[in-house]
DNA sequence: GTGATCTGAGAAAAGCTTTTACCAATCCTT
DNA sequence: AAGGATTGGTAAAAGCTTTTCTCAGATCAC
């Protein structure tokens, strides 16, 4: 049988390296704190002794004084892990410097779990919540907003006076149009998910300004099938066929690229197709590999990271919402000039 | 300027329930705790209060006092999130009852981050670690053997003496192969990720045993391309042709797919196509959907998260390697009888 | 040489909860 | 009715840090 020999009864506290350089506790902590008055050879001996016999301050204890637990919660209804790891990644990425840690908390759009761990979380004290879900135009099954710890909102809609994190969709989308144009596109057809999100209508506005309302905008769902099915009623359909996709998602450009191939359509050579999230293991497995556009999910971790650090630790915060640009991610499937970077 | 109003000034502590209920703080506590000797209508009345000026005991204490913080360390280099975030939902799903929060901690391979991780967590008194990989013969990059709180693997490789929790591949091979050979098929190929994965070899055994080796096994890399190259491979040889693949992977087993329709092979009528992992993305958009093998992630974080919290609770537990079974998930690229449930 | 300032360090409180020890009043037993 | 058990409750300690206050001794100014 295994079992957990010695528990945490061997756990050095302050007072072992006290009694180790025989000092009192309070020269003990402000050694090692660096605050206090001092001779310099005390503090550095203390901080040495600390060193070798392994001590590490305990959290719970600090946190219990400081009213500080170097922690936060992430709430997140998004269980494919489409958006939360991403996100999740780079908030861990700016906060681990900070020695804050991170509760990841799967709620499946269920409000009575989503509050067991709302209640988790601040009865472990955390100094601050992000609530991400999957779409902008949606908010998390669980109120938020009267909880006198900081909450900052990254891809989900936030509530009134409090800062939300978002991609920037409609120049995300200009991107991507801009893209065809340029590389002698003037056809661009344009199939996307629900007309129902935000961010659709954002980018199809965007598609349209960009474009000149050449095509209609084909509204469907985000799955490979709808970008196959579009596809095939594009080409039903009498006259000139577009010479260019720009697609709602990766996996309708998946899907339309496939279809496009079984129709004898060349890839880029006779329409260049675009999808949208640079899903990697969408996007980089697809044949010929889609240009798409980033939304730099990390990098609006890392801000949602940093923003809430700052309300925790007191900063004032601007509110409002934060809409962080896109990025275009060149590969194979528009044809242009050869993929960058 | 958004500013957090109050800060945590404002937080009931039990002096306020004893003061409202006009008792000690030990009466209190006791009764909230249902511990101790007093009167049954002291003890409703200190819990009604409670309950209606919205007490919540401070977690930090309590685990200052108890040793215990009800929370857990999940450690993962598994950046993708394929496997992570299935085994997370487990764990969380099973431990949420018992009041336990998961730290996530993405470690990309980096034994500094790792260790910076595994110590911050440590500071914050995690009652145990579960360990996650993405294989099942890879350390993770730092060495948790010596902790002084429990530790358990899950689909990586553990210590000399700890509890591991994988998948029975070898039971999820035969399950695939058995299918192939119970719906008639009987020139079965093999076409599968690397050589060096533990996985792979122990499949192809499986898949040797069950199949009477008629066909060689094709290893490769874990991407659709491969599995588009090897089926390539396999008709471009003289002689018949297979009536059957089983993939290493859903996206071998996608890419396998792709190939054999653009080749004029008809899946499943002429071949049926089986799949391994059961990664709904890309499983459930395959045309035709992959009929597949399931790791049964989710149940196995759910078993990693019980033991640890059985060993943080002191319960001894039998080391050793736990081999979780798969499940076969019919669906429609092999053929055979409709999908079930 | 005396009062004022500075220096290095320790004692104690605070933060919140649980648990142990203890006490006064009531009840039971014989 | 007296001694013992039971009941209902309180005081205090413990858990680990950080911070504020205090203090003794040394240094300095004049």
């Amino acid at each position: 049988m295994l079992n957990i020999s010695g528990g945490k009864r061997g756990r050095i506290t302050i007072h072992e390296v006290a009694a180790a350089a025989a000092v009192s506790i309070s020269t003990a902590s402000k050694a090692l704190n660096d605050t206090g008055r001092m001779g310099s050879e005390t503090r550095e001996r203390v901080k040495r002794i600390a060193a070798a016999i392994g001590y590490r301050p305990n959290a719970l204890a600090r946190g219990l004084l400081s009213k500080r637990s170097f922690t936060i919660g992430l709430l997140t209804n998004d269980t494919y892990g489409r958006f939360t790891l991403p996100v999740m990644a780079g908030i861990s990425d700016a906060l681990v410097d900070h020695g804050v840690s991170v509760f990841l908390c799967a709620i499946e759009d269920d409000p009575a779990l989503a509050q067991i761990h709302v209640d988790a979380m601040l009865d472990k004290q955390v100094d601050g919540i992000i609530a991400t879900g999957k779409r902008l135009d949606r908010r998390l099954p669980v109120d938020l907003s009267n909880l006198h710890v900081p909450v900052v909102y990254a891809f989900t809609e936030g509530t009134q006076n409090s800062v939300t994190f978002r991609s920037d969709d409609e120049q995300g989308a200009r991107l991507a149009v801009e893209w065809l144009v340029k590389i002698g596109r003037r056809r661009i057809a344009h199939i996307t998910g629900p007309e129902d999100f935000f961010s659709v209508r954002e980018r199809a506005g965007a598609y349209h300004e960009v474009a000149g309302h050449r095509e209609p905008v084909l509204y469907g769902v985000w799955s490979e099938s709808w970008g196959h099915e579009a596809v095939d009623q594009l080409w039903r359909r009498p006259g000139e066929k577009p010479d260019a996709l720009f697609c709602g998602n990766d996996q309708i450009a998946r899907g339309a690229v496939d279809a496009l191939r079984e129709r004898g359509v060349k890839v880029p050579q006779d329409v260049s197709v675009i999808g949208f999230d640079n899903w990697e293991i969408v996007a980089a497995q697809t044949r010929p590999p889609l240009t798409t556009v980033d939304m730099e999910l990390k990098e609006l971790g890392r801000q949602a990271g940093l923003t809430v650090l700052a309300l925790a630790e007191g900063r004032p915060v601007e509110p409002g919402v934060r809409k962080l640009p896109c990025r275009l991610i060149v590969r194979q499937s528009c044809g242009g000039e050869a993929p960058q970077g």
